[in-house]
DNA sequence: CCCAATCTAGTTGTGCACAACTGATCGGTG
DNA sequence: CACCGATCAGTTGTGCACAACTAGATTGGG
């Protein structure tokens, strides 16, 4: 690497720039499907979890309702789910993955392990990072929910 | 943690959760100087290198002019810089911190540390962290700039 | 010298993130 | 039942990120 300023002793500014670096890969991968990273997440919890209330998808990506709204308005206009107010609670709404919706993920395939590669560690170092970053994540994570 | 659902095996989900818990927990510290996280990046480098043009920040934080043009707008706003044409090369602007961007520097004080400590993670743990983020960034990182 | 590629900063447009707020709904308690 | 606090989705406003583009300055080759 080349930089030579303080930022690179800054825990906080390598997750930032690492983070961006890998959307960054993602990026070419999912432009072809119309698809955003933060939109490829959502879908990945609809194919995962099937259909879903805002709130868990909130709570699995740490996401209020400010930026899912919209967002998930727009997964809604490309045809990829459909959103259905709670009949039971009429407070929640669902979250339907369409059919295109589900195509979606045949059609993208399986990108994490090929961009897995892409950072160049090996598998354990991986893990290693994996864990890490869980466990920084569950400390640091509090202030957005605490679970009862 | 809770979370079930197919986003905790994403090293790259890991990645974007928790840079953005890290500068979650920054946001605390610094709104009380009117700073957003990126803009506190920025006069890190400053404070480190004093005056630079917006290239090499663009370089060091790996952002490009369209971030950096409005964020260093705001940041002239609130005078703690000064922006000044290059004489030698009118192309590049020089950037200047100004006796207030600098008397920030003792008021904020040492963040790094304190914010490490809120991870919850051993110092070790931290070395290994930041060795692992920076090498996957090496790889990953590629696409924005190649050093002849 | 001249012109074509390159470099630099800035602008525009889109889509996150997040704070602060609104309005509707729900659940429990008096 | 009526009320009150909590919950949920949505809206508004600000500030990043980033792609695509513009305009001006610079550099190198012919």
């Amino acid at each position: 690497m080349r930089e030579s300023t303080a930022l690179d002793r800054m825990i906080c500014f390598q997750l930032y720039a690492a983070s961006r670096a890998m959307t960054a890969l993602y990026r070419p991968h999912l432009d072809p499907h119309g698809l955003t990273y933060p939109q490829y997440l959502v879908m990945r919890v609809l194919w995962h979890d099937g259909p879903t209330t805002i709130r868990d998808l909130g709570r699995a990506l740490r996401l209020d309702s400010g930026t899912l709204s919209p967002l998930l308005k727009r997964l809604e206009t490309q045809g990829h789910l459909r959103r259905q107010r709670g009949t039971h609670d009429e407070r929640t709404v669902w979250i339907h993955p369409t059919e295109t919706g589900t195509r979606l993920q045949t059609d993208i395939g399986d990108l994490s392990h090929a961009l897995a590669c892409a950072t160049g560690l090996t598998t354990d170092e991986l893990t290693q990072l994996h864990t890490l970053l869980h466990r920084a994540r569950g400390t640091a994570d509090t202030p957005r929910e605490g679970q009862p």
